[in-house]
DNA sequence: CTTCAGATGCTCT
DNA sequence: GAGCATCTGAAGA
């Protein structure tokens, strides 16, 4: 039932792996503890063709070398001088294809994801921590990139690091979508006829609560 | 409920 | 020097 996701599983496309993500759980392992979950909403970035990617065009820099690695591998960079947006590498070797993580429901290491939040201000969204059967609670905690970077402990330092070693890694735990939304992405007014294509996945959601078969907790 | 400015640093021109 | 794949708290409607 609970499986590591394999080298397979990350090599195709962008679009493809933005959808088979939802639903997996991210886990990270550092000395400050243990904390997992699972992914809620996703963008695609589909490369040398998408205005949106930093790869596009085939640019090739310092920073866009991580997503040249085949699927599996994180690209982190900050973003506004504060925040960290987590990336999965997709396809293959060459390929710059990429899937952002947005938002994910935390369902172990609260401790841990509490502590690391705790590092930024956030006095009067959260200003006390949520009992652990909360799930819209700490879903909203997690939710945008930059939250889900700081919630995890995801920083620049993970940069290229191989999402199918030991101590950080994707598992299916058998959560499923009810229900996938598509709509544009987020933050790329710039990108011209790429700003309307519809990349950005969502798991449906109740009362704040992503619906997954079986639920989650 | 909604807008709005400010924080902050790295990347690329 | 400009511009970001963002978030927060404060102020206004």
């Amino acid at each position: 039932m609970t499986e590591k996701l394999g080298r397979d599983f990350f090599r195709r496309d962008a679009v493809t792996l933005a959808r088979a993500l939802l639903g997996k759980t991210l886990v990270k392992r550092t000395e400050r503890g243990t904390v997992a979950a699972v992914v809620t909403e996703t963008e695609a970035y589909t490369g040398v063709g998408d205005r949106a990617s930093h790869a596009f065009g085939g640019r090739r820099t310092a920073r866009t070398e991580t997503m040249y690695l085949e699927g599996g591998y994180a690209y982190v960079y900050l973003i506004y001088g504060l925040y960290s947006c987590m990336n999965v590498t997709a396809a293959e070797n060459g390929n710059p294809e990429a899937v952002l993580l947005r938002a994910a429901v935390p369902i172990g290491g609260f401790d841990t994801v509490w502590e690391n939040l705790c590092r930024t201000s956030r006095k009067k969204s959260a200003p006390v921590r949520p009992p652990e059967d909360d799930l819209a609670a700490w879903a909203k905690l997690l939710d945008g990139p930059g939250r889900l970077s700081c919630a995890l402990g995801i920083t620049k330092a993970d940069n290229a690091s191989d999402l199918t070693g030991d101590m950080f890694f994707f598992r299916d735990d058998g959560y499923v979508p009810r229900r996938i939304l598509s709509r544009p992405r987020i933050g790329i007014d710039y990108a011209g006829e790429a700003k309307d294509w519809p990349f950005r996945f969502t798991v449906a959601s109740e009362g704040g609560v992503p619906l997954f078969d079986p639920p989650l907790l």
